[in-house]
DNA sequence: CTTTAATTACGAAGAAATTCGTAGAAAAAA
DNA sequence: TTTTTTCTACGAATTTCTTCGTAATTAAAG
């Protein structure tokens, strides 16, 4: 598994990742078809995004079939981890509130999620007296 | 005043928009100064870019005088939006809630920090309950 | 067996973003 | 006034990412 710090995948990266991460190891044909639910690309871009990423270490591949099988080689925590930190520093100058705010106050938050949340910081707050 | 939707600044954009969102009107040696804090970048770089954004409509530029003098025209807030959303999907597959927890789940946040996310929680579900 | 379809490898074109050098004009310094 | 510095304009090189065409190979279909 590669570093998570190192990660940068690109636009187009990420979006084979997500096929990936949500679906497993699958072949450059599957993640393609998935692609093509939202855009029109071609079979062989996809291929070459994904040879590229395997020579990257984003990727495993598995060629014992004659379809291969590519995973993901990095977490998708880690990954979004990384990307949430580059874009905090990027678009919100380094503060994480300003984001959540943003994020907030642009969702429409089900009563659900807004207890879920609720919990998090219940959580959070513990760690916060229990560590100072 | 360019619309929001459209908004789609790039990094380097990006970085010279902070600037202006916290500094106000500046010039290409101001803004280029404020850059070389963090990384080294040449003056005719900067320039070049902030020429860029202009014809973009991303900046106004001032030039009654000789060294000319640019502001932001796109609001923060917006362009955060604008942002926040492409990012959400690319990196979280949409989901805000992912999104936020990770932000949360990454920041050392105060208690004050959370105590204002608390605050504006209370405002959603106000809102909530109010309109459905 | 022959033909058709699917797959990988590879090269290269195209597009977008970044970077900087040079020239010319204007201002400041000497 | 002469020299030096500062500024804008402009073109072009570079880099990174994306896209796709073509060829070679293998499998499947006929």
């Amino acid at each position: 598994m590669a570093e998570a710090g190192k990660v940068r995948p690109t636009e187009s990266e990420l979006e084979i990742l997500q096929v990936l991460w949500n679906h497993g190891p699958s072949t450059v044909r599957f993640v393609n078809d998935k692609l093509n639910e939202n855009r029109t690309v071609g079979y062989t871009t996809t291929l070459k995004i994904m040879q590229i990423m395997n020579e990257k270490g984003l990727l495993q591949r598995d060629n014992s079939q004659r379809s291969h099988l590519f995973q993901a080689n990095v977490k998708e925590s880690e990954t979004q981890r990384a990307l949430l930190d580059k874009f905090m520093n990027a678009a919100f100058g380094g503060s994480a509130m300003k984001l959540v705010m943003q994020a907030l106050g642009n969702h429409k938050a089900s009563q659900e999620e807004i207890d879920r949340i609720r919990e998090f910081l219940d959580q959070m707050e513990k760690d916060h007296a229990g560590n100072s």
